[in-house]
DNA sequence: CGTGTGTTTGATCGCTTTCAAGTTCAGTGG
DNA sequence: CCACTGAACTTGAAAGCGATCAAACACACG
């Protein structure tokens, strides 16, 4: 690609003008030199559900940037065991900065679009840009908070608190301000139950037990297993256990 | 306190000369001259076990690196229900950076000495120095890497697994080699069975169980509560599910 | 129309909790 | 030094919740 095509007279970069993620991402903290010299090494990858981003203790050797979809992040026990310790959304960053092996693995868990650039661009760039470590700094601290939320969820929390919490979590994903209003709001699933299970410490049979009270009870409707009518928003949050 | 006594003509001020967190901690990251106008506003504080740092939904009006012993990290459930969502360890930097609500419990779980300092007066400097921004991106994504490995334990090991992966995670911090050699090794466990319990998700009754199945087992011995003896790490490896 | 995958439902089992004593330990005052 | 006291810990018995095993159901796809 020739540098006329790729390059505005603004310096933005063709690719992009017209990326979600250029402001609210790690792009929206560089500068017009630095976008370009990370749009350079930068690739669109559009991957199916299920498949494998990150393999664990293996060598990474990208960053990306999620520009749609969820991406999970798992670990495993040898015997086969498995825990989601994290969901990451667009337009978040994915990848573990300053360390070579992986600890846990990421895979889509909808399809994905990502932007990937090579670990050594992204590398210099940090020790360029305090803004973008700045950035990377406040995700971080955000991704510990959710996962300290997560851990009182999975501590102390029974099952049907557990669904309940899940769902509200998603519900908020879609519409962050579902809580005070007490609007129904309905949203597809990005997971399957047997991925459910696998974020809430839990089993499928017992997942589905716990939708299936609160379809009873008239908390929520479900159709098509993935897709979720929540009625009464704040009788699911009184469910949840806060 | 006049500055000839405070400051050494090397620039650095006298009561850190002999801080151990000098070199470990955030202070390790600072110019003399930086160093000096932290350690001119920072203060030394003993507290007794037991002792509440910050409270939840508490205003944070201040920092702190521990320079000796244990702090507990807890969120609770409206019900009372409580989860230890992280143990920091000296020279372990205390604080949720760019957030003036806390939505976390702090307590000192042994006697903990620390060296606070204003908000404030780390922000400014965190402004200046990204060599300090950049020790706690390291330090934020390493207990990430925890919170992570926790969510596992938390979600998918029984009670068994739980209390070996706790001794475990002490007897490593005591000794970081722990695994290769199969040395025995001794410690004082820095934590009541409540808190042991609040820390694995179980109850008082649950630990105290395992605790005397790996004594009958000969995996551990225990003594005055909370002296154990782990006489073969590699077999409480091995019970730790992992 | 059959096949396969994902989900729901049912019955039973087992682990962890709960409730209820005991026991050990550290601290205090005689 | 020892007896007393309260807190922390251990042990036991029973109950409950989620896991496991098994079968039925629903929907997509060839």
């Amino acid at each position: 690609m020739s540098e006329r095509k790729d390059v505005q007279p603004s310096g933005v970069p063709v690719p992009c003008l017209t990326c979600d993620a250029r402001s609210g991402g790690v792009c929206g903290t560089l500068d017009a030199e630095q976008l370009a010299s990370l749009a350079k090494a930068s690739s669109k990858k559009r991957l199916e559900s299920g498949a494998e981003l990150i393999g664990d203790a293996q060598t990474v050797e990208a960053y990306s940037n999620i520009l749609s979809g969820v991406v999970k992040l798992t670990k495993g026990l040898p015997d086969g065991r498995e825990q989601i310790v994290g969901l990451q959304f667009a337009p978040d960053f994915l990848g573990r900065p300053f360390q070579d092996e992986s600890a846990i693995t990421a895979h889509a868990a909808t399809n994905v679009v990502l932007c990937s650039f090579p670990k050594r661009t992204l590398e210099m760039l940090i020790k360029q840009s305090p803004r973008l470590e700045h950035f990377l700094l406040n995700q971080t601290l955000r991704e510990l908070d959710e996962a300290r939320d997560w851990m009182l969820t999975l501590g102390r929390k029974n099952a049907l608190e557990k669904v309940a919490s899940y769902l509200l979590l998603i519900a908020r994903y879609i519409d962050p301000a579902v809580d005070p209003d007490s609007q129904s709001i309905a949203f597809d699933l990005p997971m399957s139950r047997l991925e459910i299970a696998d974020f809430l410490g839990l089993t499928i049979e017992t997942v589905s037990r716990q939708l299936t009270k609160l379809r009873i009870d008239g908390v929520i409707a479900v159709s098509q297993n993935r897709h979720i009518v929540v009625a009464n928003p704040e009788r699911l949050r009184m469910r949840s256990g806060c």
